[in-house]
RNA sequence: GGGUCGUUAACUCAGUCGGUAGAGUAUCUCCCUUUUAAGGAGAGAGUCGCAGGUUCGAGCCCCGCACGACCCA
């Protein structure tokens, strides 16, 4: 008790929550445990609905309930009191009347507040209104709670609170919950169809000597024992194909990846993909599997193939999808000519007008990107597949058979933005040390995105791969566009936010 | 990194021309046994993000900083 009392004297609380905390002190007076772990429950909020939803009446008298939650809302009169309780299940009304539990249970009663967590036993009845609610027999303090819940109406609106005190946004936006609870079953739909493809669920280092697999500019750490330099993986692509050499032959793996770079709605530095690889297929493979892919998720998450995305119908049916190939799209999509995309200083010119930076001395390929991102990316609406990305660009993808300066690569596109990249691999060691070593010049000329020499990799390859395609797949893109979000930080439950002090 | 906007009670928000800080919810007291944004009467609750400046006087004007949102790079 003196330490609820220096609790209460803490200058920065609230009038409110100090007074919670005088209550507190009366409930522990009469005996009442704040914090209790003794109530059985045996019965959740929706299952009592569901068992009683089609009994009137008498029928309705017979069976006792034991349900636990918090209350969400609280409507009291002189003896008798409405209020809501909210488990992980959903809400169940309540009513507690004085002539019901007794005088002092029900004063008891009287000094509970909204957003404690209670345990109630009772049977159901029907309101004057036909609401199922449950009498109760009586009611039990399991969880105090001292803070105040926001307002029952408007909820929480500041995307900042939101975001730090996530918890909060779970208990009281009902769309937060929902965003989640989909993305949950996304991520259980897209396990579910990986195995039943054959393909074996593993786990890569996080912590690697080398951060590979991607362009992208790694975190950096120590580890002390060792005395050695670490990074947070890029992505685990170089790990899963020595997996491949070691004779899996179908793999994928489901987890986080680390990017030290800007932060948007787009992007978060530590960010969930999904990587497989295939042994013995190529990337047109890929394409196939990845609509048979988003389709059953769009389907079994959003009851439907078309889905809306901020206003947008999107429509993820097999065989709707579009496939281009870089080039073509840059003509047919981005409406420029060969002519011009193939004019190393046109090309760089027109990207320096639009406001895009330029390094000295990048090459042809990297403008062209440049050149995709500003005209072509933005108008990919509907699901595209865009192949054969210069190999100049995709320092580990295999090149074509009949064009040696393109790759079997592909990158997907949804509402214009990048959901997938998937390739044939490279597997021919001589040919991924030469496309390192031009990575490596690219970084000492100044690209902290470059990709660095892993040996380690190389040597394994030199061993063999099988042949084999790969795929990248940001689930957190994916939630985004099957929630319709329109930030990455409303799918991921704790977003990086800078501390307030 | 740049631009725009935001930050006022626990939550949602007002705050006029620079002149004593406002409402609803929540909380407290009283009335109330079928409410559901329950209702009625009353009360308390503020580091106006932080720090400086201008001014007789700043929530408001000016400078800087912090955090966030959106757009751009």
């Amino acid at each position: 008790m003196p330490m609820l009392e220096s609790f209460a004297a803490r200058d920065e609380l609230n009038e409110v929550v100090k007074t919670r905390v005088v209550k507190s002190c009366e409930l522990l007076d009469a005996g009442l445990r704040l914090y209790s772990n003794t109530f059985e429950r045996l019965h959740d909020a929706a299952g009592v609905l569901a068992e009683n939803e089609l009994k009137e009446g008498e029928a309705l008298g017979g069976q006792v309930y034991s349900v636990a939650g918090r209350i969400m809302a609280l409507r009291s009169f002189g003896k008798a009191t409405f209020f809501h309780i909210m488990d992980a299940s959903g809400r169940l009304q309540c009513y507690a009347a004085k002539e019901v539990i007794g005088d002092e249970a029900y004063s008891t009663f009287r000094k509970l507040d909204i957003g404690d967590i209670v345990g109630v036993v009772g049977h159901m009845f029907r309101t004057k209104t036909n609401e199922l609610t449950l009498e109760c027999h009586s009611v039990m303090l399991l969880t105090k709670s001292i803070r105040i819940l926001p307002d029952k109406y408007h909820g929480l609106k500041d995307v900042e609170i939101r975001y730090r005190q996530r918890y909060v946004d779970l208990l009281v936006t009902p769309r937060t919950k929902e965003i989640f609870r989909k993305r949950i079953k996304v991520v259980s739909e897209f396990r579910k169809f990986m195995e039943a493809e054959g393909f074996l669920e593993v786990e890569t280092p996080m912590l690697q000597p080398v951060a590979g697999g991607a362009t992208a500019k790694p975190f950096s750490t120590h580890h002390n024992a060792l005395d050695m330099k670490l990074y947070m993986r890029i992505a685990p692509e170089l790990y899963l194909k020595r997996l491949l050499v070691g004779g899996f032959e179908k793999v994928f793996e489901i987890n986080r990846n680390f990017r030290n770079e800007g932060i948007s709605t787009q992007h978060n530095p530590e960010f969930t993909m999904c990587e497989f690889y295939w042994a013995y297929a190529t990337y047109t493979d890929l394409m196939d599997i990845t609509e048979r892919l988003f389709a059953h998720l769009a389907q079994s998450v959003c009851g439907s193939t078309t889905i809306t995305y901020q206003g947008q119908e999107i429509n993820l049916a097999m065989g709707a999808w579009h496939r281009v190939s870089f080039y073509d799209s840059l003509e047919k999509i981005g409406g420029h000519t060969p002519d011009f995309y193939n004019d190393y200083t046109a090309v760089q010119k027109y990207i320096r007008q639009r406001g895009e930076k330029v390094i000295e001395g990048e090459k042809l390929a990297k403008l062209q990107a440049k050149l995709f991102d500003l005209d072509v990316e933005p108008k990919l609406i509907q699901p595209h597949f865009i192949y054969h990305y210069p190999t100049d660009i995709s320092p580990l993808s295999r090149r074509n058979d009949d064009n040696p300066n393109v790759t079997d690569r592909f990158e997907l596109f949804i509402t214009g933005r990048e959901i997938a990249n998937a390739f044939s691999e490279l597997n021919d060691p001589v040919d991924q040390r030469m496309r390192f070593e031009a990575q490596v010049a690219e970084k000492e000329a100044g690209d902290d995105e470059a990709h660095s020499m892993d040996e380690e990799y190389l040597r394994a390859l030199e061993y063999g791969m099988p042949p084999a395609a790969g795929e990248g797949i940001g689930i957190d893109r994916l939630i985004m566009l099957l929630t319709d979000s329109p930030s990455i930080r409303e799918v991921i439950l704790f977003p990086l936010l800078k501390p307030v002090n």
